[in-house]
DNA sequence: GCGACAG
DNA sequence: ATCTTGTCGC
C-alpha cells in the first residue's frame, strides 16, 4: 500500500503497518481558509460487485447543495474491519476528481484518528488527495467514551491514555456519532463543524446528502440492468 | 480460546 | 454496507 496501491502480495499485517507508518504525516493543525465557503461530503454505496462513490458540494452557511458527482467502480475489496480505507477510497477518489467546485474541505463517512492503527479511511483520503478531512463514524471502532467536555453533548474518546476522538450527541436522545481528525484540521474545529452542518439528522447534512445521492445513482443502476435483460 | 469489529 | 415488516416511542 505505497499509499494508493493494492499491490500483488497483500496481507492485513503489512496494510496496518503502512496505515501506523502514514498515520505520521496526519497534520492536527487547521489548515482552512479564513472564511469557509464549501464543505463535501462523500459516501459509498454498493450493488452487485459495483461500489458508486457519491460527493456533494454544499454552501457552508446554507448547506444547500452546490454541486454533485457520482463515479462507478468495480468493488476490489472485501469490507475487513480496520481496512475500509482500501474498499472505498477508489470509488470515492473519482467522484472527488470529476468535481469543479473545490471544496475547503472533506466530511467522510467514518473514522478518522479513532483508527487502531491510527489511520482510518478520513486520514486515509486526506493524505491521499492533500485536503482537509473530518471522520463522522455512526458507530465505535476502538476507544472507550472518557469525560464530558463543556456541554454533555461531548465527551472523549481515548485508546490507552491517548485523545483519539470525540463522542458527539448532534441530536437529543439520538446515538451519538464519533468524530476524529482526519487530516489537516484539529479536533476542537473538527467538533465545531460537524456541530455546525447538523439539520434534521444527527448527521451532518452534507455526508447525509451524499448518502442520498449515492443510493438513488445506485437505484438507477439497479433499474436499467433489469430493463436490459 | 473467546469476543469485538468503521461501512 | 445490504435485505426487509412490523413496531415502539415521541
Amino acid at each position: 500500500m505505497g499509499i494508493t496501491d493494492l499491490g500483488t502480495n497483500f496481507s492485513i499485517e503489512k496494510a496496518h503497518e503502512t496505515q501506523l507508518r502514514l498515520s505520521k504525516r496526519i497534520v492536527f493543525e487547521d489548515v482552512l481558509p479564513e472564511k469557509i465557503r464549501f464543505v463535501a461530503g462523500v459516501d459509498v454505496a454498493y450493488v452487485k460487485d459495483l461500489s458508486v462513490g457519491a460527493v456533494v458540494v454544499s454552501d457552508y452557511s446554507s448547506l444547500k447543495v452546490l454541486e454533485s458527482q457520482t463515479a462507478l467502480s468495480k468493488t476490489r475489496f472485501p469490507y475487513i474491519p480496520t481496512l475500509l480505507s482500501f474498499r472505498e477510497i477508489q470509488p470515492t477518489v473519482l467522484s472527488i476528481r470529476k468535481l469543479h467546485l473545490q471544496p475547503d474541505f472533506f466530511l467522510v463517512d467514518a473514522h478518522g484518528f479513532a483508527h487502531p492503527y491510527r489511520c482510518g479511511f478520513a486520514s486515509y483520503l486526506g493524505l491521499v488527495i492533500g485536503k482537509p478531512t473530518i471522520g463522522v463514524a455512526k458507530s465505535r471502532l476502538i476507544g472507550h467514551v472518557e469525560d464530558t467536555i463543556g456541554e454533555k453533548d461531548v465527551a472523549l474518546l481515548e485508546h490507552e491514555d491517548e485523545v483519539i476522538g470525540a463522542v458527539v450527541t448532534t441530536k437529543r436522545g439520538c446515538k451519538p456519532v464519533y468524530v476524529s481528525v482526519g487530516h489537516m484540521v484539529s479536533l476542537e474545529t473538527a467538533i465545531e463543524i460537524v456541530k455546525h452542518c447538523i439539520r434534521h439528522s444527527r448527521i451532518p447534512e452534507p455526508i447525509l446528502k451524499a448518502h442520498q445521492i449515492a443510493t438513488a445513482e445506485k437505484q438507477r443502476i439497479t433499474v436499467a440492468s433489469a430493463v436490459n435483460k
